[in-house]
DNA sequence: CTGTAGCATGTGGTCAGACCACACCATCGT
DNA sequence: ACGATGGTGTGGTCTGACCACATGCTACAG
């Protein structure tokens, strides 16, 4: 019946009916490696590689030793997969860092967007709720960390990649969250490279700082349009300013992602 | 030095490393595993585990026997390890579908958008040069042979996902190009799923093939707005009637952007 | 000299077995 | 009652062996 024919893809394979069946659930334990092995008739070699791939798609967690906390559980954390994914794919070539950057713009500005709907529509209803509130208090934390002025240039550059993943957070929607942390990663070292050539890092973090707060301000004013359009030039400004997308158009920042749409509201 | 203490990681790490630094590149072999796994100091099966997770990411191709076409070969195909890693996201419950479905909307519709752009662009200038408008000849093709009556449902959806992606590819956006593909794979099994629950499948198989001729009249004539207006209820509609997305908000397709008066497109 | 059959070689794929490190937990001794 | 200690089961790793397969060389037949 199976198209597969190496061992290993034959426990992947089971595992991932187990999941899509619903007998394996996030928090579940999967079974030893030697009785997996044992029951369907592979060596634990080949269930080690499948639980391998596993454990680096962020499906599950493996822990030695014994007790309730051991063995391999079942997690769905996705970012630590998709950052993987991407840092390879950037190194080997197969993902131009501009592409990277060019996603991440999208995405951020429908996540900000989105957020300055929700805003908007929570500000309209006269909603003294504030679930209905996007949840903006992580952001607003990461914020006044950075304002610290004793942050070397990687602490910063590491606040502000939490920053922005704290406003795909605050969206709501998993799978934007999970491929902006993966965007971020695969360019991590293509920014804190950038970093270091600036002409004045004061100069620069003081902007950034600035630019958030303005991203931040446009969100809770319920503005999607300046939201989008600060978020925008923030990013294209920066990776701009540090020649990191040398042979990005020359249009690259223009506000044509306004055109892009997203599906908004709820 | 290294923070890893497993062994497979040390081997990744190592791979990672001479990807990055250009001592391997697309084409080239890994060396054989046998004297990686000596040279490195670690088991076979270590680096077994290693080459495991770099295959399924899409990194490499393995194949045994002799020859130049044998061994592992670098490659950077990110579609098949986008596809895994949402697939079983979605499987494992990391990954809601309407997550999926609203970030395909998101892509898809700034990919419509980029190739409406550009062929307004090559149309403003004149330009006699065809290099400059976008490639729609595959879009093109899939549209024929989705015409086809003798389809079944599947073959049409195959067909369906095709032209998707090929409007992906003709962005040039290696990013969004292999997510595309991720997320569509990853709600495959639901999109069969609802196929079959339809009122009509002739009829819904019609309005889905006007639907494309319209999104590609949009994009040649230069039309983003209507482009991305287009493909978000082509996708949107599709989800709804097979209520794949029960739980999605009613006004999904809204365009809000033109709602906030902001003035769109170029 | 030519062509082909067949063996040598090197590769990944798999398995079995052994050992280690580790974390829990039951038992035992105080 | 409590703490030390060894048992037990887990993942992590290594070794060595064998298989299947694709290539390429070699020896033999024509």
């Amino acid at each position: 019946m199976s198209i597969e024919h190496r061992a290993w893809e034959v426990v992947l394979q089971s595992i991932e009916l187990d999941l899509l069946s619903g007998r394996l659930r996030p928090g579940d334990h999967l079974p030893p490696e030697r009785a997996l092995a044992a029951e369907l008739g592979v060596g634990r070699s080949s269930v080690r590689e499948a639980i391998r791939v596993l454990e680096v798609l962020g499906l599950l967690r493996t822990s030695a030793g014994s007790g309730p906390t051991s063995g391999a559980i079942i997690v769905a954390l996705p970012g630590g997969g998709m950052s993987a994914l991407m840092r390879l794919q950037v190194a080997a070539q197969g993902f131009p860092v501009a592409d990277v950057v060019k996603t991440r713009l999208v995405l951020e500005a429908s996540v900000v967007t989105e957020l300055a709907e929700a805003s908007a529509r929570a500000a309209a209803t006269m909603d003294a709720n504030a679930a209905l509130h996007p949840d903006l208090s992580t952001p607003a934390l990461l914020l006044g960390a950075m304002d610290s002025p004793a942050l070397s240039e990687a602490e910063f550059l590491a606040l502000d990649a939490e920053f922005h993943l704290a406003l795909a957070t605050a969206s709501g929607n998993q799978v934007v969250t999970a491929t902006m942390a993966g965007l971020r990663s695969a360019i991590e070292g293509y920014v804190r490279a950038g970093a270091t050539g600036l002409a004045s890092w004061p100069d620069t973090s003081t902007r950034l700082r600035a630019e958030h707060r303005a991203i931040i301000h446009a969100i809770e004013a319920g503005d999607p349009p300046a939201a989008r359009r600060l978020v925008q030039s923030h990013i294209a400004g920066y990776y701009a300013e540090t020649h990191l997308a040398n042979h990005l158009p020359d249009n690259y920042a223009d506000d044509h992602t306004d055109a892009t749409g997203h599906p908004v509201g709820r």
